[in-house]
RNA sequence: GUGACCGUAGCUCAAUCGGCAGAGCUCUGGAUUGUGGCUCCAGCGGUUGUGGGUUCAAGCCCCAUCGGUCACC
């Protein structure tokens, strides 16, 4: 019994689109999956029976920040990730990767690896594609991350090729330090290329060639122009092997799951969903609504009609609305189950529509009806100039 | 009853020698993409208690009046 292993279910003949199943030590997922995110061991005010209620399938945690807090040595003592946060489901540990490019001011970078100063305590710690290895078998997540380098938006040309070919032998390195440790985990390798469809194409045939069951693009959706990142992505899919699976990391929001399905991906991981919900912004198929706002004051039915999350079945948008408001605990809670349970409906219906062969419908009539906020409040903007200028004329 | 102090946005308060009336919160919207856990951006909102006066100019100075707080009788 292989301890991983990636399955093609079905696939789109009019897209890159495919429905999968993959297998872990912890359980089996369905792909295209959306996989809530846990930095600190913990999907922000959400249980694990609630997470397993919305239908979470696997979920993410970071190496960075329980490295720091409260230690991965810690976590081992008490039997890894699973038994410490009581997740018996799959886990995938990011690197600290991305906390490389995000904490930049704190770190230094070099051929051994990354210097860090904690954002806690201003303690010095050094991540090496090694250690990162060590980190990640004491956390014992069934999919693990490399150690790699995310570029900033904008990129010169040579600062993109020196991060990608840095990150390519770091992946080299992390695969040889990996082989001392457990071999039930499962090391993903992450393409990168900055903002060059050139350089992206030669990562993901480099990182495609090397012997990682399954590939993670990372750094993505860091500030580039969405038409940016479609191309990106487009130019990554061909030269990707077609039997491992494909994680976009740190993407995205349902509009991105439904395209970023469409290019090829298999797996998706996000802070979007729960951060925005916090925030009072909660996800509909007609688009975002801030349920703030004051015309959900009285609302009497559900947040979203049709919903099938704990949150709608069971509370008025009046009661959601109001909680948000008074900043109770609760509605973090619910807010934080009602986007995780939309972006697992999404992505099981998008496998559904794959294995159905209506996959490109089902995309372009949710496309069709799903309108991210920003275009609204473009289109409001475009009406108050028109308005404007017939003001003026 | 006497005296002192105070009345500025819905709330809490700024405004130098008299010189274009301002913040925070609330409210109305928006943003957030491998999470540094209540963040960021924008907007609405004013007859400065009221009535007079002085002045080129008054939230500010003078008079009256109404309201409040405190102290004393």
């Amino acid at each position: 019994m292989p301890t991983f292993s990636f399955t093609i279910d079905a696939e789109c003949p009019a897209s890159w689109a495919r429905a999968g199943t993959i297998q872990t030590p912890h359980g089996t997922i369905s792909t295209p999956i959306f996989m809530p995110v846990g930095t600190q061991a913990s999907v922000k005010s959400v249980s694990p029976e609630e997470l397993r209620e919305a239908g979470a399938q696997i979920i993410l945690a970071n190496t960075y920040h329980l490295m720091l807090r409260p230690g991965s040595r810690l976590i081992a003592e008490f039997g890894g990730l699973h038994n410490f946060m009581h997740w018996d489901g799959p886990i995938l540990t990011d690197s600290g990767g991305f906390q490389v490019f995000s904490l930049g001011h704190l770190r230094k970078l070099s051929e051994e690896g990354a210097a860090f100063k904690s954002h806690l305590d201003g303690s010095a710690h050094m991540l090496t594609p090694e250690s990162v290895m060590r980190i990640e078998s004491e956390l014992g997540a069934d999919i693990i991350l490399p150690l790699d380098i995310c570029a900033s938006y904008p990129c010169s040309h040579e600062a993109a090729q020196e991060a990608m070919e840095m990150t390519h032998r770091w992946a080299e390195r992390a695969l040889v330090a990996k082989e001392q440790y457990r071999p039930e985990q499962t090391l993903f390798g992450i393409v990168q290329g900055a903002f060059e469809p050139e350089l992206r194409r030669q990562s993901a045939c480099y990182i495609g060639n090397l012997p990682f069951p399954g590939l993670s693009i990372g750094g993505l959706s860091v500030g580039e122009p969405k038409a940016e990142m479609w191309e990106l992505l487009s130019a990554v899919t061909p030269e990707l092997p077609r039997d491992k699976p494909r994680h976009l990391l740190g993407v995205g929001s349902p509009e991105d799951l439904v395209m970023g399905v469409s290019l090829g991906m298999d797996m998706f991981d996000c802070v979007l969903p729960t951060r925005v919900a916090r925030h009072g912004c909660l996800f509909t198929r007609q688009g975002r609504v801030n349920i703030k706002a004051s015309r959900f004051s009285a609302q009497h039915g559900p947040v979203e009609e049709g919903c099938d999350c704990y949150t709608c079945r069971n509370y008025s948008a009046a009661y959601v609305h109001h909680l948000a408001r008074a900043e109770e605990q609760l509605y973090y809670r619910l807010g934080s189950i009602h986007n995780i349970r939309f972006m697992l409906r999404l992505a099981s219906e998008i496998r559904a529509s794959i294995l159905a062969g209506t996959f490109p419908e089902f995309r372009d009539t949710f496309l069709a009806q799903y309108v991210p906020t920003s275009e609204k409040v473009r289109e409001d903007q475009r009406e108050k100039w028109k308005a404007a200028r017939s003001r003026l004329s």
